[in-house]
This record gives structure tokens, sequence and C-alpha cells, in this order.
DNA sequence: AATGAGATTGACCGAAGCGGTTTATGGAGG
DNA sequence: CCTCCATAAACCGCTTCGGTCAATCTCATT
């Protein structure tokens, strides 16, 4: 790819990345037209293929880009030091919100390409897969002490509940467009403290 | 529509619904093509074309299909009847596998319509909404007796929850291919007996 | 065996869209 | 005035699309 495209101001970058998460976020690699990627980001096709060579190392950037953006927001809300169950939570959401409100459709990109079986590009993908981090492998990680919990609590049950209810939930508010996100951290942030209340022993 | 459609053999027809749940599913409107589900069904082009006279009218038949299949099931596994909030859950549960049994797409056909923007096709499918059953309406409309829940119990916040929770399991099932449907039937009633264990009070 | 009607298809059509290239434009710096 | 280079428009060859149509195939009836 062409080095220029680094030096362009910071919200063209952005605007031509986010364009490309729209779209490759929204159709299948071989039906996502680059024209409409450029149309988004304000700029002409032509100018598109002149930092990138073609369709693919596009797609490959935007694949490369969302693990550094991933890792970096992770890291920087201090996700990979807590070790309550809860405030690890409570950190990774906060990070979440934070990447959607520069890259509202990375998420969606990042399950799609997943998923891509395109032959050109799948096995790219397919090849770079240990930068996986989500609630279910990281609750598995956090050795917990049944002794915080309610009596008789089946903890993995209970993990397991809380990452498919913030897939949903995610999921949901990312679908409905007009995201709040404010809005959206507020109410996962009520839903982590429901389940404070419900999950952890009461102490009396 | 050509009325013959409906006497070809059971299995044909179910062929070419499923065809067009399939790839109206994962593609937009616009970009899903005819020719594809033809494919997916055994038949040629211009058979699908016979049935149809458009892609258009396909589509929508494919929407008013969804809503006949889905009103039938839930009656047929007395979802209207019950007036517990957990029983409700667990029918409704039943009848949405029994769904995805002969009908897998159908669930993602159904959400893929729904936010649909293609000016051919929108205004006719926002047309039709009043009758979405999910689980956030009917758990609204089950006014519950908070005496049989745990004291102090958020009971909107526990609905939304097992609601997020419910789109979040579907969702990671209907994506990860290959689903066991007995297992999941399995899983979900497993996940039913856990709220029942921590939302509901203990008599003692 | 011949017929005829309906089921089914392959070939075809014009239009549109695709990835990618080439040429033209316009403006800043010397 | 010239050079450079960011940018865009026009273009190219190719594929794919929705939809049509004429030709086949099937098979019950004569």
């Amino acid at each position: 790819m062409n080095e220029k495209f680094f030096s362009l101001p910071q919200e063209k970058q952005q605007a031509i990345l986010n364009g490309g998460y729209r779209v490759f976020s929204q159709n299948s690699y071989r039906k996502s037209p680059v024209s409409e990627i450029a149309a988004e980001a304000g700029i002409s096709k032509s100018l598109l293929f002149h930092y990138f060579r073609n369709k693919k190392e596009l797609y490959l950037y935007l694949w490369e880009h969302c693990a550094e953006i991933t890792i970096q927001t992770l890291r920087q809300y201090g996700c990979y030091e807590k070790s309550d169950l809860f405030e690890t939570m409570c950190s990774g959401l906060k990070a979440k919100v934070q990447i959607m409100r520069q890259y509202p459709y990375l998420g969606a990109f990042v399950l799609k390409a997943y998923y891509e079986q395109d032959p050109e590009i799948a096995p790219a993908i397919q090849a770079s897969y240990q930068k996986h981090v989500d609630f279910k492998t990281n609750a598995a990680l956090l050795k917990l002490d049944p002794s915080r919990f309610r009596e008789g609590l089946d903890l993995q049950m209970m993990c397991r509940e809380m990452y498919w209810a913030s897939v949903g939930y995610l999921w949901e508010n990312i679908q409905g467009r007009e995201l709040d996100l404010d809005q959206m951290e507020q109410n996962f942030t009520e839903l982590i403290e429901f389940w404070k209340e419900i999950y952890l022993r009461k102490e009396e």
C-alpha cells in the first residue's frame, strides 16, 4: 500500500477506514464495491486505488488496523490488568464503546471478516486468529472465587449467560442504527450493576 | 404469483423458500441474485421466474410466508395461552427451534427484511409490522407478580436481561453454521432453569 | 406411435456494475 | 512558465443481473 495514505489528515484517513468498515460489514467481500467505500469517504474511486493497490490490500489493511486499534484501546483502558470479573467487564465495555465512537462499524466488520468464506481472503484472515479477546475466554481465565458469589450458583452458566446478554445487547444496538453511545454505556453499566446485585453473595 | 407453485411437492416448495431465505438473509435485497436462489433450490432460474413474476414478488411472498409460519407455530405450541413467564419462554423457544428445523434462515431473513432500506421493497415491509412477537413485548404484557421473585429484584431489568441473552445466544448459534438444534434446545432449557434458580423466590 | 399440453431448461438480451487503468485537470512551488 | 502531484473523470473489458423466449423433455391420452 501507498505510504502516502498515512500523511493524509487524520480525519480523512478515518473517513476512508469507516467507509470500508461500513461497506465490508454489510456485504460479503465480493459484493462490496470499492466505489461505494470511496463515495462514503468523500473521495474518488481512483484516489482510493492510489492509496491501496487493490481491493484485497484495502481489506487486509482494514483487518490489520482492527487488531491494532482493539489491542491499543484495551490496553489503554487497563483491561489486561484487572482481576475482578465485573471490573474487567466494565472496562471492557468502556473500551468497546470508545472504539465504536471512532469506528462505529469496526465490530461488525470483525464479525463479518471472521466468517468470510471468499477464497481470495479467507486464508489470510484465518491465519491471524490469536488476537481475539472476548468475554467467554476472558471469563474462563479469571479463576473465580466461589465464596464471593451466591451459594450454589453455577458459575460457568453465569459467565455464559452474561456473555450472551452482552452479545445480544451490543448486537441489537449495532443493528438499530442511530446509536446513542452515551445512552448505551449508561444502560450497560446498569446491567453490570444488576448482575452484581443478583450474583454476588449478600453480606449481612 | 403463479398458483401452480402451491401444487409443487411440499419438499420442493420448501427448498425454494429456504433458498430464498438463505440468500436474502445474507445479502441486501438488491445484491441477492435470483439465480443463486434457484440453484440452491435445485431448479433453473427460468422456472423460478415462472412461479414468481419477478424478484420483488418472490421477496414479498417470502415475507408474508414468514408471518404465517411464525404465527401458526406459536399458536401450535400454545405460546399465546401460557401465563407463567418461564413457561412462555420455554414454549416460545421450542416454537423457534421448530421453525429453525424447517426453515433455518427464516429468523435471519426477518431481521434483514426488517432493516432493509431498498426503496423498492422497504415501504411494503414497513407497512406490515404488527406481526412482531418477541420476548420483549411478551414480557411486558405478562403482568408479573413480584411476590414470586426474589426480594428487591428489578423485574424490568430482569426481562431485558433475559431478552438480550436470548438474542445473543440465538445469534451466536445462527452465525456459527452447523447448528445442532437438539443441542441448542437443550442448552436453552438449561439456561431457563438457571434463570428460575436465580430469579425466583426461594421457599424455605 | 402420434399428439398435445404442461413442466422445465439453456441460450440469450440489454443494462448495469464491477475492479482497475489511463488520461485530464487544477493548483501550489519554483 | 514549468514541474510536480493530489485528485477526479472518463474509460475499458469483463462479469453479472433481472427477465424473456424458444426449444426441449415428460408423460398421459388417444
